[in-house]
DNA sequence: CGTGTAAGCTTACAAGGTACGCAAACGCCG
DNA sequence: CGGCGTTTGCGTACCTTGTAAGCTTACACG
């Protein structure tokens, strides 16, 4: 019996072991021993089954890490989170890109990070400020790493990129800590 | 006579109007009173010729900008004039998400901008970091900015991406300021 | 048992990228 | 000036992909 969920999790799986061009209606509908057409009973179209996957990693993304105590830890965990689930799923990264998140659940996934400026009492309007400036920072740098030429995929790569990454969080928040009182 | 410049520039002239699914290879050639095939002979592929498109459009970036005297003033400039391109062509943004720009080309666009920061004693490996950062980030940025649903495009949201974008800029380059000694 | 509804299937079509080989035009040489 | 190789563009055709439309099967419920 075929499912959003069903359907979501295949689609995963294609594009983590072939990438995103492979991940075509046909070939979908092959890994679950159906049609292609039957998919369309599920998403109106391949663009929200595309949405769908969006969601469903930020989601993962999210939920992989519990908040630290204060908003500054907290908001650098949550960029390391975020990373660490975007460079586990390389080929999904350029979905997250063109594909927004949706608004509604990324607010409601955040709660728990976003709670941890409030506690410090800094104005919700700056919070989000800050978080949405945090996931931007990671996804446009993990967009890098992900579309550098494979033959770059070494050691001294990887550690170049940690480094850089980790310049640049450390650089935003340090940044958010003076400017938010 | 056909030309890589006078398809790039094409390209970039529907890419503006409609959009990117209208940038296909049929509505080009008709954009240049040529047939489709005709543009292979400049191109290996469509992705190639995206690729150019991603460079030209980097490029005019850049240069429209002359680096200020301090690199935090410089480095701030550029993420100022990057996003401002950017925003002019809402459609290509997409395209330099999943394009890297060629990286020998970006490092030659960047000279000005980094010898601000060989100026006042700062590691070129340091610098790059801190230039790359503020790259990704107006990426991130400006993707999540143009990824908003139509019926969002009020004056409101204008004043909430700017407002957001000089936030985590602000944050970007202080805290480099603080990092970089 | 009859029937209505949900789930999936079959077929077919319209785009779109691009391989392949031909044709025309141009430059260079004798 | 004539021949010819090379460059530039074209026509045709093929394959892949998304998806519209309508059919079929099977199960729930009276």
């Amino acid at each position: 019996m075929l499912s959003t969920e069903r359907i979501l999790a295949a689609a995963v799986e294609i594009l983590d072991a072939e990438g995103l061009e492979a991940l075509t209606m046909r070939r979908l509908g092959l890994q679950l021993g159906v049609a292609a057409m039957s998919l369309y009973r599920h998403f109106p179209n391949r663009d929200a089954l595309l949405g769908g996957v969006v969601n469903r990693l930020f989601a993962e993304a999210v939920s992989a890490y519990a908040p630290d105590a204060t908003w500054p830890e907290a908001l650098t965990g949550f960029g390391l989170a975020y990373r660490r689930t975007l460079l586990a799923h390389p080929h999904a990264v350029r979905l997250l890109a063109t594909h927004p998140v949706n608004v509604d659940l990324g607010l409601e996934l955040l709660t728990g990070l976003l709670s941890r400026f409030e506690a410090a009492g800094i104005a919700a309007h700056d919070a989000l400020t800050a978080v949405q400036s945090v996931g931007v920072y990671v996804l446009g740098h993990t967009l890098a790493q992900v579309g550098t030429p494979p033959e770059h995929h070494d050691d001294a790569a990887l550690a170049f990129y940690d480094h850089w990454f980790d310049s640049g969080l450390i650089a935003m928040v340090t940044g958010f800590e003076r400017q938010l009182v």
